[in-house]
DNA sequence: TCAATTTATTTTTTAAATTTATAAAAGGCA
DNA sequence: TGCCTTTTATAAATTTAAAAAATAAATTGA
């Protein structure tokens, strides 16, 4: 039994008459005639009782004619979505990111993406660094954003671009007026950071412990956007990737160049790597767009 | 998209190897290549990501197994059950026929049938005459078994046999020595029949019409078997289709020849002309089986 | 770097499906 | 009844597609 016999009996059974069917299978009336006889054959029995004059459907084929129309449907819809897949027209996709990015590059390239792709559904985590990399590996979602791991395992890190600590300061403090800043500098201040168990933090404690300077923490917090206000009502100092210098300007805080160390992380893309053609679309798109924040006009005017 | 394409991605998304799935389908390894080609390309995109190492599923090819998965079972088993069906190892018939047929003749011919076909799942609807015509042309039933209709319409009436009206008496009736009895020597006795708007009551009473006679009815049952043995019990007479010989005799009454005038009717077989596998070989076993009944050895003893 | 294994490609062969042409059957109409 | 028309079946030829054999290419492991 095949697809096309199936089709073939189906547009008889409809139409009860083989030179209508011909005309809605394009295919000449021998080659109906053979694909029943084939079907029939394979199935071991009369579908159909033709005669020059009228054709109708045995018990046989009766009980056939719902089944084949189910499984045709089926069988068409599950083809159509596949292709719908595959030409980006229906899909869904899951990413995970870390905050920094979630809230301020990624609702860019999303944008983008849904003005290519509009009817692909996008799911988005916003979960701290070190779930990304979990939530890839265990596959709960296709694609992540975060920094650039350790160890990747079998997982592909594709960067995006650098991203560099910059110094959060308050708007009226007069640190504001430097060009830059040194962590020495900053750390004469109260500093105020993220709560987590965070590889941000790890790793700034990391870099300034090579420098032999000590991180001592003041205040923390689990959002960026609070440590945004407190610093710009204030309460102390912050360093945060860049990512985060229009969040923290919007926030009324102040962001400049942080030296002594300069430190920095790459930020990429986290995948195994067969990719969803949806997947491989935006991660596309975020190549395309997502580019080095920088403090260039973004500077306090 | 073919069937043959969609049980190779199976075979080889199953196996994660073409080599093995070569094996599963019998085919070529070029051939399985092909295959998997072809439905890449009908599809829009790959579903397998193959090197010469390893073979592993696209995120695509890994939502299309369950549903391919689905579909085949779906298939395989709609094929089966039609090919089942054809070979008389699955099915469902019913089967309508007057009480007369249905509780004398009809029990011996199904043992012979269901011996033949123990998966035949057989359903016997034991209505009056006229309803058996009604429950055929309406595919209630798909065969009937009854006294032959006036007109047929569409319907196809297959004769079994002639069936002759015989007498019923009681055991100790002075009539049971006759060898045959006429219609005006049984009215002078009182006269149970069947009480229902019959046709075997308008049969008899038409066709004794014809000689001048009068059917005056002392009692009235619904049931044969009660007819029988208020016959028996020396209530009356009856006269019934001569397939209920036995069951009278069963029951304790006697039956005898009826004549002046002799009245028999055709026993036959109503079906569309259509025919399922088993009613066509339920239709064979009854010309088979089904034989004119007749009083010899069924004398009273 | 080489051998072994696995998938891809090419070529040839085989089989199957389709069309064209023709036949056969059945109802309509005179 | 016989011819015409309509409809499905069959036969032969053509085209197309599928499969196998041979070969190539690629990757892994020693």
């Amino acid at each position: 039994m095949t697809v096309k016999q199936l089709r073939a009996f189906l547009a008889v059974a409809q139409s009860l008459s083989f030179t209508q069917a011909c005309e809605r299978l394009h295919l000449s009336q021998p080659a109906l005639s053979l694909a029943i006889k084939g079907l029939e054959e394979s199935l071991g029995g009369k579908l159909l009782i033709r005669s020059t004059r009228s054709v109708r459907l045995t018990p046989e084929g009766e009980s056939l004619l719902p089944l084949a129309k189910h499984l045709l449907a089926q069988w068409d819809n599950t083809e159509e979505r596949l292709r719908q897949r595959f030409t980006l027209q229906l899909g869904r996709l899951s990413v995970a990111a870390m905050p920094a990015f979630a809230g301020n590059l990624l609702p860019a390239a999303l944008v983008k993406f849904r003005q290519q792709y509009p009817k692909i559904n996008i799911t988005v985590h916003d979960v701290i660094n070190e779930e990304v990399t979990a939530m890839v590996r265990s596959r709960q979602v296709e694609m992540g954003i975060a920094f650039s791991p350790e160890g990747t395992g079998s997982l592909l890190f594709t960067p995006l671009f650098e991203d560099h600590f910059v110094a959060v300061v308050p708007p009226d403090s007069p640190l504001t007026h430097a060009s830059q800043l040194a962590w020495s500098a900053l750390l004469n201040h109260d500093f105020i950071t993220l709560q987590r168990p965070s590889m941000v933090r790890r790793l700034l404690e990391q870099e300034l412990g090579k420098q032999h300077m000590a991180l001592t923490v003041a205040f923390e917090s689990h959002q960026l956007s609070t440590v945004g206000r407190m610093v710009a009502d204030g309460l102390g100092v912050s360093a945060v990737p860049s990512m985060c210098i229009r969040q923290m300007h919007e926030l009324g805080a102040r962001c400049i160049p942080l030296t002594a160390p300069a430190i920095s992380c790459r930020v990429g893309i986290l995948t195994h790597q067969e990719l969803s053609v949806a997947a491989h679309a935006l991660r596309t798109v975020l190549l395309d767009t997502v580019q080095a924040p920088s403090l260039s006009g973004h500077a306090p005017g």
